[in-house]
DNA sequence: AATGAATGAGGTTTCATTCAT
DNA sequence: CATGAATGAAACCTCATTCAT
């Protein structure tokens, strides 16, 4: 009801699959605790139902794709970080995780569905290829926070980086199951969520590297 | 097709109540990646579909209260140890681990679950009730965490366990991912989750208490 | 949970069922549009499941119960007021309809839920055994009418009293069908539902009757 | 197990919407006092369960549908009737309603059910649009019956149609409720339903009307 | 390539009734 | 007589996916 051009280039095709990945980042951007279904993705993306599937074999390889892309701009601009001169903090760190994981209120919601996807509802194939993509990706991170800590062996920088993941995954979690009531009292201060997770990554980092980081404000040191 | 025993008395009540539990436990330990429904369920108990729901006020709230089975079983087994003379040392803390979330295979996929339900599924009353209980017996063992490492200031104890299950939970999500696969090359290695998780928590541990903790094996101490 | 007293003489046997169906009467008029389910009938008579089922042998004939006490009690007022010398006005008749219709605000509720019964969900001895109670009762009550009013031939006087009811019953479904709306644009003031009723009810008397009827307030005529 | 033929065109879903009304017609007819349930109507119709919800959002808004095409038949006919200048009898009338309530044993059936409905079963807003249509119709009909009868002041030409529409409800559903049974002895003559019907009907039109309205047989009068 | 009509499996919940206690 | 636990048939609606056009 809208587009209504056929994408005949490889070119139209790769924006085609743009506009549908864009379309369900919308959607679920405007309602993060619910999963659009696939006549919304279409309908958001001015396409029909019948053509999303032109693009994805399911529903769950298009919520996978979606996944990657945010985990990749999360990569790039980790790795690009890194890759600059200038010794990288923890602060450097909290700024990319502020703004690619709390400030881009998809992602996590997106993540945690999509581990309970891949084990089921996604063909073994297409799993493994999107692991080993993500692997290839957290090798490079890895390798380039190995560079700016010294104190990391090798291999400890991709661990050090798979555990600070799983620890914001996690603690979103706990936080997020009950963002709706009023003072979320069990434990876990639903509304400080950003500062508790600063405090658990420093104290993962700090344990992993084995010595205080400086701390952002008062990173002039002396 | 059924037990045709009454539950009469409210100990036989408690009783039902758990054999639903049960039976749900059994179904989620035979598939850990599916949720049973309640036709499942009361098919495993023995009972007929309407007789859950005389138990339970739905499937949802059925499934949290398997998951706060859990939670207290781990919760019974933690505060015991901590009131315990002995030091607590974090090998007694992996072990507790090992036991209450890597060998019940149904822990964290429940877990997983029940973080995805409260927001939604579940009645604010019930989702809220479970919170403050939760809540509760967190104190109660990050107060006698706090006992036994005095680096601990007050409220550290609760961070801490609130950090150690956010990084299990994570952890485990990011290698369950993939156990279907063979190999899980993307750098989470699957088949040696304990020993990352291991290795993990220590540096968590370390992290915030802010000195090296005994290892296992070192044991001698000297 | 509550009377827990055996109803051992038919006296009380008596007793238990008019509390059963005063019950029925109290959830009525407390939702005029929702038909309880047995439970909420037991509980609301301190009894329990299963003992209505002791006094009714269905559900539905228990409204069918409590329907022709509804009825009985109009039809005694009725044949109450016809056995008086003073001559009956039509104005009297709708001082009764008033009182035991619309007044009583689950009467026409009920009819209308036991029109749909009958046919189907009781069976038919019962349903006759009901059919022919009423019957007599209108016997009696249109022979009364044909006494006040010696223009209707006889037979005449049920017939009228048939039709007033049908009147009534269906002038009240029309209305009641969008009490919700505010407005109710539908040609049917659901609002002025018993002016409406009146005027109707004066147009079918004076038609059966062949002569123009007295108005309230102008009643001496003189 | 399908038609399997795409209605594409809007005329198509047109012809569609009508076939699913047929179906739920021809099993209404079949058993008027049952409601079918949603698979039943879409196995009539062979289609689909899901097909069926493709076109009404609801099974309620189905019959509701239904009902409409009924009452748009019936002043379909009684507009046209009244659109001709040859002057309308009492008779023209009963035959309207012979030839459109008694003889389409589906009408009356659904038109008491959908009185239930409307309260509670469907959205106000469907229920709000569905009697503006309503009375609209019933404006211009009523109007034109005041055209045939001058003694109509304006205004009740509305109302003479509504209460005969809810005479003949509450008369049908009087004598329908007792229909199963052979002899219907409770003052209503179930088998002379339409002999009663005519009589009542004469007596609110002469009581509205003022005068004596021609008899049918008796036609040829002067 | 694109469409969107059609499919139909799948799951939850209600509640009248029975019957063991 | 009284209880209330247990039953299990119904019924609704959603939505991922297919495929005729």
């Amino acid at each position: 009801m809208a587009i209504r051009q056929r994408a005949v280039l490889a070119e139209d095709k790769q924006e085609r699959h743009h506009a549908i990945l864009d379309a369900a980042e919308r959607l679920l951007h405007r309602s993060p605790d619910r999963v659009a279904n696939v006549a919304e993705v279409a309908d958001e993306a001015g396409l029909a139902k019948g053509t999303v599937y032109l693009y994805f074999p399911s529903k769950e390889e298009l919520l996978l794709a979606l996944h990657e892309r945010h985990v990749d701009d999360f990569f790039d601009a980790l790795v690009g970080r890194l890759a600059l001169r200038a010794p990288v903090t923890l602060d450097d760190m909290m700024a990319l995780t502020r703004t690619h994981f709390l400030e881009q209120p998809t992602f996590l919601p997106l993540a945690t569905r999509c581990f309970g996807i891949m084990a089921t509802a996604v063909p073994p194939a297409s799993a493994s290829s999107f692991h080993q993509r993500m692997a290839q990706r957290l090798q490079e991170a890895g390798a380039g926070l190995e560079r700016h800590f010294p104190e990391l062996r090798p291999g400890h920088g991709v661990a050090l980086l798979r555990r600070s993941f799983a620890l914001i995954v996690g603690l979103w979690q706990m936080s997020s199951a009950h963002a709706s009531e009023e003072a979320g009292p069990c434990g876990l201060p639903a509304d400080d969520f950003p500062a508790e997770l600063a405090a658990a990554l420093r104290a993962l980092w700090e344990g992993t590297i084995g010595r205080p980081l400086r701390v952002a404000a008062a990173a002039p040191e002396a």
